[in-house]
DNA sequence: ACCTGAACACCGTTCAAGT
DNA sequence: ACCTGAACACCGTTCAAGT
């Protein structure tokens, strides 16, 4: 944190002070968030940063939701794309999680993109690398197009949900809460609910977000999407356990 | 309907003016929230309502999201639940579809949700029902926990994807550049996605939900939360933020 | 034509002070 | 002990008016 002293003889204006662009007001935004959290990125904090007030920010940008996925799209840059080789469901879950952990810094804007979701190059990006893992393990691709949705809004999602507060544990008390309701179940009333409490409660946050990703892929390998196949809709278990890739 | 005349010698309030409780307010909250949308109610017009000031509200509810929470556990009381018999799989989509369009009717509070998780007395009975059709479906415990949160979490987050504004499209906007960006993706930098493109954006809503839902049934059926890995499964990923379930 | 000051119409939350 | 007026510290967005 560079402390505000003035270095005498320089037309110093704040450093690195962007052009009135969309680019620039997205590089600042980005800025802030790093910074100081997603909640600080206003309109009017972004205007006061930029020597403007606010409403110059509406000639590049629509709105806060807009904003917000431009702001996205450029995290998303992020994202470490897992190289060649191996096995496609190992780097199709590494990609993904890598998507989520990043979202998982910034739980406030995993809130946004469920609304607002971003169109930018970077998230093409990852649409197509999504995509072409689906491909190379042989989805076919109805089901491949279809789920590519639910991987990305399960991630996208379960970033979300830690948000409420970009630091504090506040949201704590609404976990605590339903937590107690879940162990508080009566076994007449809710016998299910009671019997499994302990297990729904269970779980490291990486495992079950793993295990969420391992029971898409196969749910999507499953489910086909056209309704030909109307029996095999209802195809009871095979195998259990993953690495059953079956072919159209 | 009585015509608002007063009634001489009766201390005349505003009908039904319900009682300065938890009850109450949320009562309230949901009146305003069925005539005007969730974005009107604040808790300055729940105040303004209850005759009182802002603050006195603070002695029922902790805040705005435990507010939300109390109210989408109230509304939770609408959702259907399909008589016994028949097929497990359709009475849980079923179910679950009867949810998730009580939801689109107010995707504000589904945004809500999925950040303030309710935990009230229908919320329960929701999860209770859940339950109660996996494990009539012989669905492992395991599997049933883990598979519950999402199918829960593809609910909400399905309908909170439609908030934005209560009714008017101009969320529109963004789905629109969505759908140019990935029919205008290159062939040459992005081939899946640009072959894709129509499938991407096929299907009626109804029938994606649909296809999700059996979708994650069959992932779900299909992926067993592995008891055998003892110890072997603590990978280093730290989630920052409040709401792991960790122990003091 | 392009930009923006100032205003409009609000927010959630806290806390000192009243009863 | 319980409740709340008033204040604090902000918001997003619009539009008439300036350059």
């Amino acid at each position: 944190m560079t402390e505000r002293t003035d270095p005498p003889g320089s037309r110093r204006e704040r450093p690195a002070k962007p052009a009135l662009t969309r680019g620039g007001i997205v590089a600042v935004a980005v800025g802030i968030m790093r910074a100081e959290g997603l909640q600080k990125v206003t309109m009017r904090r972004l205007a006061q940063e930029l020597d403007t007030g606010p409403a110059s920010l509406y000639v590049y940008v629509r709105n806060t939701a807009e904003l917000h996925a431009a702001i996205l799209d450029e995290l998303l840059a992020t994202v470490e794309r897992p190289p060649a080789g191996g096995d496609w469901r190992d780097r199709l879950e590494r990609l993904l999680t890598s998507y989520t952990l990043m979202l998982f810094e910034h739980p406030g804007l995993a809130q946004s993109a469920l609304v607002a979701r971003p169109s930018g190059a970077h998230y093409l990006n990852l649409v197509e690398a999504v995509l072409a893992l689906l491909d190379e393990g042989g989805v076919p691709s109805g089901q491949a197009a279809w789920g590519l949705d639910l991987l990305l809004q399960y991630a996208t999602a379960t970033a979300a949900e830690h948000a409420g507060r970009d630091g504090t544990p506040r949201t704590r008390g609404e976990w605590d809460a339903l937590a107690a309701a879940l162990r508080g179940a009566s076994g007449r009333t809710h016998p299910h609910t009671a019997s499994l409490a302990d297990e729904l409660l269970s779980g490291e946050p990486a495992a079950r977000l793993s295990w969420g990703f391992r029971m898409l892929l196969n749910g999507i390998l499953q489910t086909p999407v056209h309704a030909s196949d109307h029996a095999s809709d209802h195809t009871p278990v095979r195998t259990p356990g993953p690495g059953t890739p079956e072919h159209p």
